[in-house]
Formats: structure tokens, sequence, C-alpha cells
DNA sequence: TCCTGCCGCGCT
DNA sequence: GCGCGGCAGGAC
């Protein structure tokens, strides 16, 4: 007779503890671990997960029932098992929670029969891999690629491939992904979220056909299973997809990429607060697969170890077109001030706008905020209007052709109209400061009347079929300048741009958070590289009241090596990583004053036990950057240590802390 | 003493 | 996650 434990899978929880089940002798040869099932809990059938086979009667079970079920249709491979153990073991997730990511969430459910009854299962056999590449390359490699593509492949480390902007990277990629592909093998490519264009996929699609499966978040429940089955049943031996495409199904993985490496939407913001170079790093110890990661402007951590040696550095100087990179022009707000200038537009912005739209250029203009994103403050109190549940600032929304202005919190959706009287003192002087998309988007309006201009923020990619329409319109010419927030700066390829006007870079440089300056860095590398990508040379102005801030002139010098050092020093004194590991506790409730005196009393004990342990550790307890949403208030508790999993040997995480191994963000 | 509401545990 | 049992606290 033989027993298994399953994971049973039910909806979001916690519910976690395996279960055992009796294997019936029918079902013997199927039930090995990472195979569905359907099995009995409390009188009802619910499907599960086999995670483990025991030989004998567990003596804590009373009543045992048999496994009632096999599903064909929902098998991971054992490895993937184990794989989802590690997660859960590093990330403090149950492990049920770690199986979920490979699993669509159509088929857990069981809906999955009927949507797979809207699918054509004959159509998605195993393809043969040596058709491929479908067509001949459009592109040769220069020297350069070439001598990157050899020192990829020679190479059993993990691979930093570190190449400015416009290097050429992708085609160093599909060499190395036809490499694995053409021996049968799988490949995956992960892009951050906004880099899913429908070029980069077209690109893709010369060589590949149909044989791509795509994962995003954008995919219903449905079209996800869909692209499942096409890698399960070795149908389309290349996945590109957002950081779950990590998580396919497999069988014989080759290449694994990571692109743009940097962006921080790699990391998970939800439990499993999972981090893909983490993740990729695990499939690469189990599989063997070669495995990049690539970027003009490595994480500190990432080229940390490839300056240590754990890592191989490969490196591309040149963009391809042979153009230099676009002049990063830096203008001083202050200056601008004294010369009496008050509009948003630099004396050299202006005329460089000008010039481009007489030219018929293209422009983009790169603001970090949406909305009209003025907090309202009173001139004579100084009190900035905050949202009533969340005690942020409220942003101004509209105005802009005639349309109703309303007031935003950008938390919690709060909506009100806008005050003329200052709630506190009453006065009338009421001011806008600060600067969003919106507010940019009204400016031009009036500044340049005969220019068309599109405006790319949250509000306006929002619905189903996001940047895309925007993204295509542009590419067309069919508008002269593009406004918007992060994701115009990313991967973005529009050979007709010549200028790029960063409107406030000092935005972001006052975030309390370690990786401010980094994350500065990398923004004005990655919006500068948009320009000049086609026969005309890009410039780009940069507007700042913090010329001389270290961040600002080292981007603008392209001098990511000198930076590097800097904030790898600055790290070090202070045991940041990659000098440490983080750990973040995230604490909420109701009731602020219990809120805190729980927290701090936790804190105590966790002092308490690095020092029993004799383990340096910086430990501090503060409301959130964001102290209260909704309801509720935010209490993060961060840990510096150098092995800060120490705590879960000693000390039960108490009920209602959210875990965040390795946190990108820390306030 | 009984009822209600909340918390925490166990589910095979 | 969900349901049940145990327990605390209030009203009678």
């Amino acid at each position: 007779m033989r027993f298994v434990s399953v994971s049973i899978l039910k909806k979001p929880g916690e519910f976690d503890q395996p279960l055992s089940y009796r294997v019936p002798a029918s079902m013997n040869a199927e039930c090995s671990a990472g195979q569905g099932v359907v099995v009995e809990l409390r009188g009802k059938k619910t499907r599960g997960i086999v995670v483990a086979l025991e030989s004998r009667f567990p003596e804590s079970v009373k009543v045992m029932c048999d496994v009632q079920e096999v599903l064909p249709d929902l098998r991971l491979e054992p490895e993937i098992v184990e794989l989802a153990r590690r997660i859960s073991d590093y990330y403090r997730c149950s492990l049920l929670r770690a199986l979920k990511l490979f699993v669509p969430k159509a088929l857990w459910q069981g809906t999955g029969k009927r949507i797979l009854a809207q699918i054509e299962k004959a159509d998605y056999i195993r393809t043969d891999p040596r058709k491929f590449p479908l067509v001949p390359f459009e592109h040769q490699l220069t020297g350069e690629q070439a001598l990157a593509l050899s020192a990829i492949q020679s190479e059993a480390k993990p691979v930093l491939l570190q190449g400015v902007t416009g290097s050429g990277k992708t085609e160093v990629y599909l060499r190395v992904i036809l490499e694995a592909v053409k021996k049968g093998r799988q490949a995956i490519l992960l892009v951050p979220e906004i880099a899913i264009t429908p070029q980069m996929i077209t690109y893709f699609e010369r060589y590949f056909g149909p044989h791509i499966a795509l994962f995003h978040s954008r995919l219903s429940d449905g079209q996800r299973l869909h692209e499942w089955f096409k890698v399960k049943n070795g149908y389309a031996p290349l996945i590109i997809g957002s950081r779950s495409a990590i998580f396919a199904p497999v069988k014989d993985l080759g290449v694994l990429i990571v692109d743009e490496e940097h962006e921080w939407t790699y990391k998970q913001e939800s439990s499993p607060y999972y981090e893909t170079h983490r993740v990729a790093e695990m499939i690469r110890e189990r599989t063997g697969c070669r495995l990049i990661f690539g970027t003009a402007t490595p994480r500190l951590e990432t080229l940390y170890k490839a300056r240590q040696g754990e890592y191989a550095h490969v490196r591309l100087f040149d963009r391809i077109n042979s153009f230099s990179l676009p002049k990063i022009n830096v203008v001083d707000l202050r200056e601008e001030f004294r010369r009496k200038n008050y509009s948003i537009f630099s004396q050299a912005l202006f005329s460089g706008i000008q010039d481009r739209l007489k030219k018929k250029e293209q422009i983009i203009l790169f603001v970090n905020q949406r909305g009209m994103a003025r907090a309202v403050i009173c001139r004579d109190c100084g009190e900035a209007l905050r949202c009533p549940e969340c005690e942020v600032s409220l942003k101004l929304h509209g105005g802009s052709y005639g349309t109703q202005q309303y007031l935003l919190c950008h938390y919690c959706s709060y909506r009100t109209e806008p005050k003329l009287k200052c709630p506190k003192c009453g006065s009338t002087s009421i001011r806008h400061a600060g600067l969003g998309t919106e507010k940019v988007e009204e400016e031009i309006f009036r500044t340049f009347p005969q220019a068309r201009v599109v405006r790319a923020d949250k509000d306006t990619t929002s619905d189903k079929s996001g940047f895309e329409p925007i993204y295509e319109a542009f590419k067309e010419r069919r508008y002269d300048i593009l406004v918007g927030t992060q994701m115009v700066a990313k991967g973005l390829d529009f050979p007709h741009v010549t200028l790029i006007g960063i409107m406030l870079a000092d935005i972001g440089l006052h975030v309390p958070d370690f990786r401010s300056h980094e994350r500065l860095f990398q923004l004005i590398t990655q919006v500068s590289g948009r320009a000049g990508r086609g026969e005309t040379e890009g410039e780009v102005v940069l507007q700042t009241y913090q010329p001389e801030h270290h961040a600002i002139r080292m981007a603008a010098d392209y001098a990511y090596d000198e930076f590097a050092d800097r904030e790898l020093k600055f790290r070090e004194r202070l045991k940041y990583p990659p000098f440490s590991h983080l750990l973040k506790f995230i604490v909420s409730g109701a009731d602020q004053t219990k809120l805190e005196k729980h927290v701090r009393q936790e804190s105590e004990i966790l002092e308490d036990i690095f020092k029993v342990n004799r383990l340096p550790v910086t430990i501090t307890a503060a409301p959130a950057m964001i102290p209260k949403i909704g309801k509720n208030y935010y209490y993060h508790v961060l840990l510096r240590s150098a092995d800060p999993h120490l705590i879960f040997r000693h000390w039960k995480v108490p009920k209602g802390w959210r875990v965040d191994i390795d946190p990108v963000h820390t306030t």
C-alpha cells in the first residue's frame, strides 16, 4: 500500500499543510510527485498536487481517504516540486503558493477542461526544431556582437551582458536562443512588462513564426492556459514574457535570458515576493541552462557578482548604427528662474522643441508623475490637501481642453472636487505645485498649439489595449510629441525621435530609499537611449534644480563605471546590499497605537535573537512611506544582516505579518 | 446561566 | 480558505 502527501489547491490562501491520502493500486503508476489529483476534503471533492510519496502510514493520521482520480492534464515534473520547495523555503511562503506559480489558474480551478475544448489540441503538436530559423538572418552581427556571442557560448557561468542602449543585444540573444532551440531544447526570454511591444514580437516572429509562447499580465485565464499548452506540447520552443514566464512548463531548458535586468518589475510585489534573478539562479543550478542578464545599466548587486567573478562580464560599447549616444544637455532650472523664465520649458528645451517641430522630427517628453501631479498647497498655512483615508497629498487631474477638474488620491482612488478654500485656515491663496503628465500636455497645447501631442501614462493606457494604440500611432508619426511616464523610457525604438526632454529629473532623488540614486541614474540612461536610434543624431535636454548631483552629472556623462564605484563604496560603508541581505516585514492594523506598540515589542525580541546568536544586525521599524491606505495603517520592519533568515529558526512570524525577502523598495 | 462574537486551529 | 469549538464578556 502506498501513501502520498497532497497540497490542496484551494482558492487563494494559506491553507498549506499537505494532507496524506491512500493510493489505490490502480493509480500506483501515476501517483508520483507533481501529479494533479482529485481528493476528498471534508466530504467534498477538491483538486490537489502530490508533493511527496510516503512508504508507511503516517502515525498522526486517524482517518485516511483514497485518491479519487488522477488529472492527466495537470502534471508537473518532479523537479518542479523541488524548485517550488526551494522557493517556499527561501521566500518564506507556503509550498502551495510556490506551486501555484507553475500552474495556470484555469487548471487548478478546474475551469480548464471547458477552455481546452475552445483550443484545437491537434494544432499544437511538437514542432521540428531543425526548421528554425524560418528565414535567413536580416542583420549580420557586428564584430563586437560576434565576439560577445562567442564569449557567451564558451562560458559556463551566468553572464552579465552589459551593452549601451542601441548596441543590439537582441541580435545576440537571437543567436543564443537558436543555438538551444536547434538542439531541441527550449529558451525563455524575460523582458520587463512594458517592453513586450508588437515591435519585439514581430522581430522574433520572423524567425519562429507562430512557435512562440507569450506570457504577460494582460492575458485572460483562458489565453494563459493556451500559451501554457503550447509550451507543454513542445509546439513553442521559445517563450517570451514578463517575470511569470520563468515558470513556463519547459522540459529541457537550454537558455534563460533576463533582458533589462535592472528593471524593478522583476520583483513580485505580492506573496510570494520572489525575485526573478534569484529564481533564475535556482533554475540554472537545477538544469544547467545558460543564464544571461542583459542591460545597459546593471543593478549594483549584479555588477558586484560580475566583479567578484561569480558571473562572467561581457560588454558591448558601440551602437550598431555607429551613431554616438545622444548628448545630454543638463539645464539648471535655478538659472532659468533667475532669468525670469517661469515656464516649465527651459530656453534650451523650448528652442529644441520649436526646431524639431519645424524639421518634422519627433519629440519625447518624460515626466515621472502622472496627472497634473500638483499637490494643492495653501500659501498661508503651508498645508497640502490630503486624502482623508490615506493621508497622502491629493493630485489635481483634468482641466485640459476644458474638462472638469478634480482631486485624486493616487493610492486609494478617492476623488473630490477642487477646493477654493484651505480646509485648515480658510485662506483662499491656494496654489498648485509640481509637475505631471497632464500639466505638461496642457502647457504644450498652450505654447505650441500647432503640435500634435499624445500622452502615455496610467490614465491613458489602463484599458485592455494598453500602450499599443498610442505606440503605433506615434510610430506612424501621427503625433509630434509623446508625453509620458516611465513607460516611454523602456526599450522602445522610434527612429524619428531626435529630442528627449526630461522635464524634472529631481523627482525621485528625494525618495528615502538607498537605491534612489541608482534608479535615477538608470532612468536617465534609459530615457536618453530612446533618442538618435535612426539616421539623425539625438539630443537630450535634462532639466534639474540640482545639476551638481553626482547621479545626474555621471548619468549625463555616461559614466556608469565611475557611478558604480562610488555607490558600491557607499553601500559597503553602510552595509547595504550587496554587502548584506535585507528582509522586510509589512505589518498593518486599524488601530495605530496598538500597531505601534506591537511592532516595537516584536522588534525588541528580534534584536535579542540576533544578539544571542552574535550576528550583527540593523533593525528599523517605521511607518511605511504611505503610512495609511484605506482604513489600515502600515509599518515596515527592515532587517539588514548577513543572514536575516536566522530569525525563522528562533521566532514565529506573528499573524498578519507579511514577509518580503530581498525587498526592492525599503520604504 | 445563556447567548453572542471573535479568534485560532485543523482539515487526511 | 472555511467551519467549528472554545472562551470571554455582557445581559438577565
